[in-house]
DNA sequence: TGTACATCAGTGAACGCGCGTTCACTGATGTAC
DNA sequence: TGTACATCAGTGAACGCGCGTTCACTGATGTAC
C-alpha cells in the first residue's frame, strides 16, 4: 500500500542502512536484495521503487556511509580502529578494511566512493603528526596503510593469539605525539 | 576420452594455476568453474574428476600458491610489492591483498591457507630487521601491515597521482638496514 | 472542513538467466594373458 | 612382444536452485473541488 512521502524516505535510510551493515558483515556478493529488504522490514519486490539496480544500492550504501565519521582525537581513533572489538565487528566498522580486496575491482562509482573515505581518513590523521603539510600527509597514508593492513590480516588469521599480536604490533608502529 | 596419469596430473596442475591467477583477478565468486577449466584448457564437466566442489578448488589453489615464495632480499623484495608493477598485476601478486578482505569471511580452511602465507611473509620480512627476535617479529608485522594496506589502497584509488602517493609514502615509512 | 478519486509505495508471485553440479557417453590407456 | 578388454579422464547436454528483476494488484495518501 501507498507509504506518506516522509515514510518513504525513512524506509530508504532503513534500506541504505541495512545494506551497509551487510555489505560490509558479507560482501556484496553475498548479501542478496531480498535480504536488504527483509533487514529494512520490507518486501523485496518494493526495491525497485527507491534504487534502480543492486549496484546502484551498493553505490549509494557507500556514498552515505562516507558522511558518518567519527570525531574523537587521532590516538584513540587509532586504538579503536586497532581493537579487538572492531575486528570482530564488521558490520559496523571501516568499510575500506571489509570490502577493499573486492572495491578494488568494482566499477569506478564504488572505487570513487572509497577512495573518498580514504581521503578524509588521511586528512584526519595528518593533524596528528609534525612536520610540513607534505612530510605530515606521508606519514597520515603510511598509517592509515598499516591500520588496513593490520585489521585485514587480524581478520583473516585463525589463531586467537597471533591476531591479537598483529593488532598490538601494528599499534605499536603508530606514535602519534 | 581418457588420458595417461601423468597427463591428468598436469591437468589438474593446470586447473590450480588457473583458478590461482582467476581468484586474485576476479575473486571467488566472479570466477565460475567452468571459466576455470577453459583457462586450463578442458571443459567443465572434468572438473569433478579432480576436485570435489568449487570450495576445494579454492581451498587447494591458496594452498598451492603457498609453496612458492620469492628468493630476492627483503629490501627488494619490499620495492617489488609496492610497485606499480604489482599493483596492476593482481593475477600474479600477493594473494593476501588481492583477496584479504573476501578471506576474512571464508571458511577456516581458506583462512588457514592464507594464514600460513602471512606467517612466511613475517618470517622473512624478520630477518631485515635489529634487534631480539621479538622486536623483530613485531616489526616485521607493522611492515607487512604496511605492505598490504597501502597495495589495497592504491588499487582502490582511481586517481593515479593519489595511488603512486600511496605507494610511495609506505616504501618511504619501510625502512630496513 | 469534507468528499471523491487519481496517484503511487509496497506486496508477493513469477520470470529468466547463470551457475554449480550430475550423468550418460566416448575412446584412449594400461593391464592380464 | 602382441592382443583383448576393463577402466576411467574428459565431453557436453541437462538439471535444479537461487538470484536480480518485473509486474499485476492493493489500499493508503494527498490533491482538487
Amino acid at each position: 500500500m501507498k507509504v506518506s512521502r516522509e515514510r518513504m524516505r525513512e524506509h530508504r535510510d532503513r534500506i541504505l542502512a541495512a545494506a551497509a551493515r551487510l555489505f560490509r558483515e558479507r560482501g556484496f556478493e553475498d548479501v542478496t536484495v531480498a535480504q536488504v529488504m527483509k533487514a529494512a522490514g520490507l518486501t523485496h519486490g518494493g526495491f525497485y521503487g527507491h534504487f534502480a539496480s543492486k549496484a546502484e544500492l551498493i553505490n549509494q550504501a557507500l556514498a552515505h556511509l562516507r558522511d558518518i565519521g567519527g570525531a574523537q582525537s587521532p590516538a584513540s581513533h587509532v586504538d579503536a580502529y586497532l581493537s579487538k572489538q572492531h575486528r570482530d565487528n564488521r558490520g559496523s566498522g571501516c568499510p575500506v578494511a571489509a570490502l577493499g580486496s573486492e572495491a578494488a575491482r568494482a566499477p569506478a562509482e564504488v572505487r570513487a566512493a572509497l577512495s573518498r573515505t580514504i581521503q578524509a581518513e588521511i586528512d584526519r590523521l595528518a593533524a596528528a603528526f609534525p612536520g610540513t603539510p607534505a612530510q605530515r600527509r606521508r606519514a597520515a597514508i603510511a598509517t592509515y596503510s598499516t591500520m588496513v593492513g593490520a585489521l585485514v590480516l587480524a581478520r583473516i588469521v585463525h589463531e586467537e593469539a597471533f591476531s591479537e599480536e598483529i593488532l598490538s604490533a601494528a599499534r605499536g608502529a603508530i606514535d602519534l605525539h
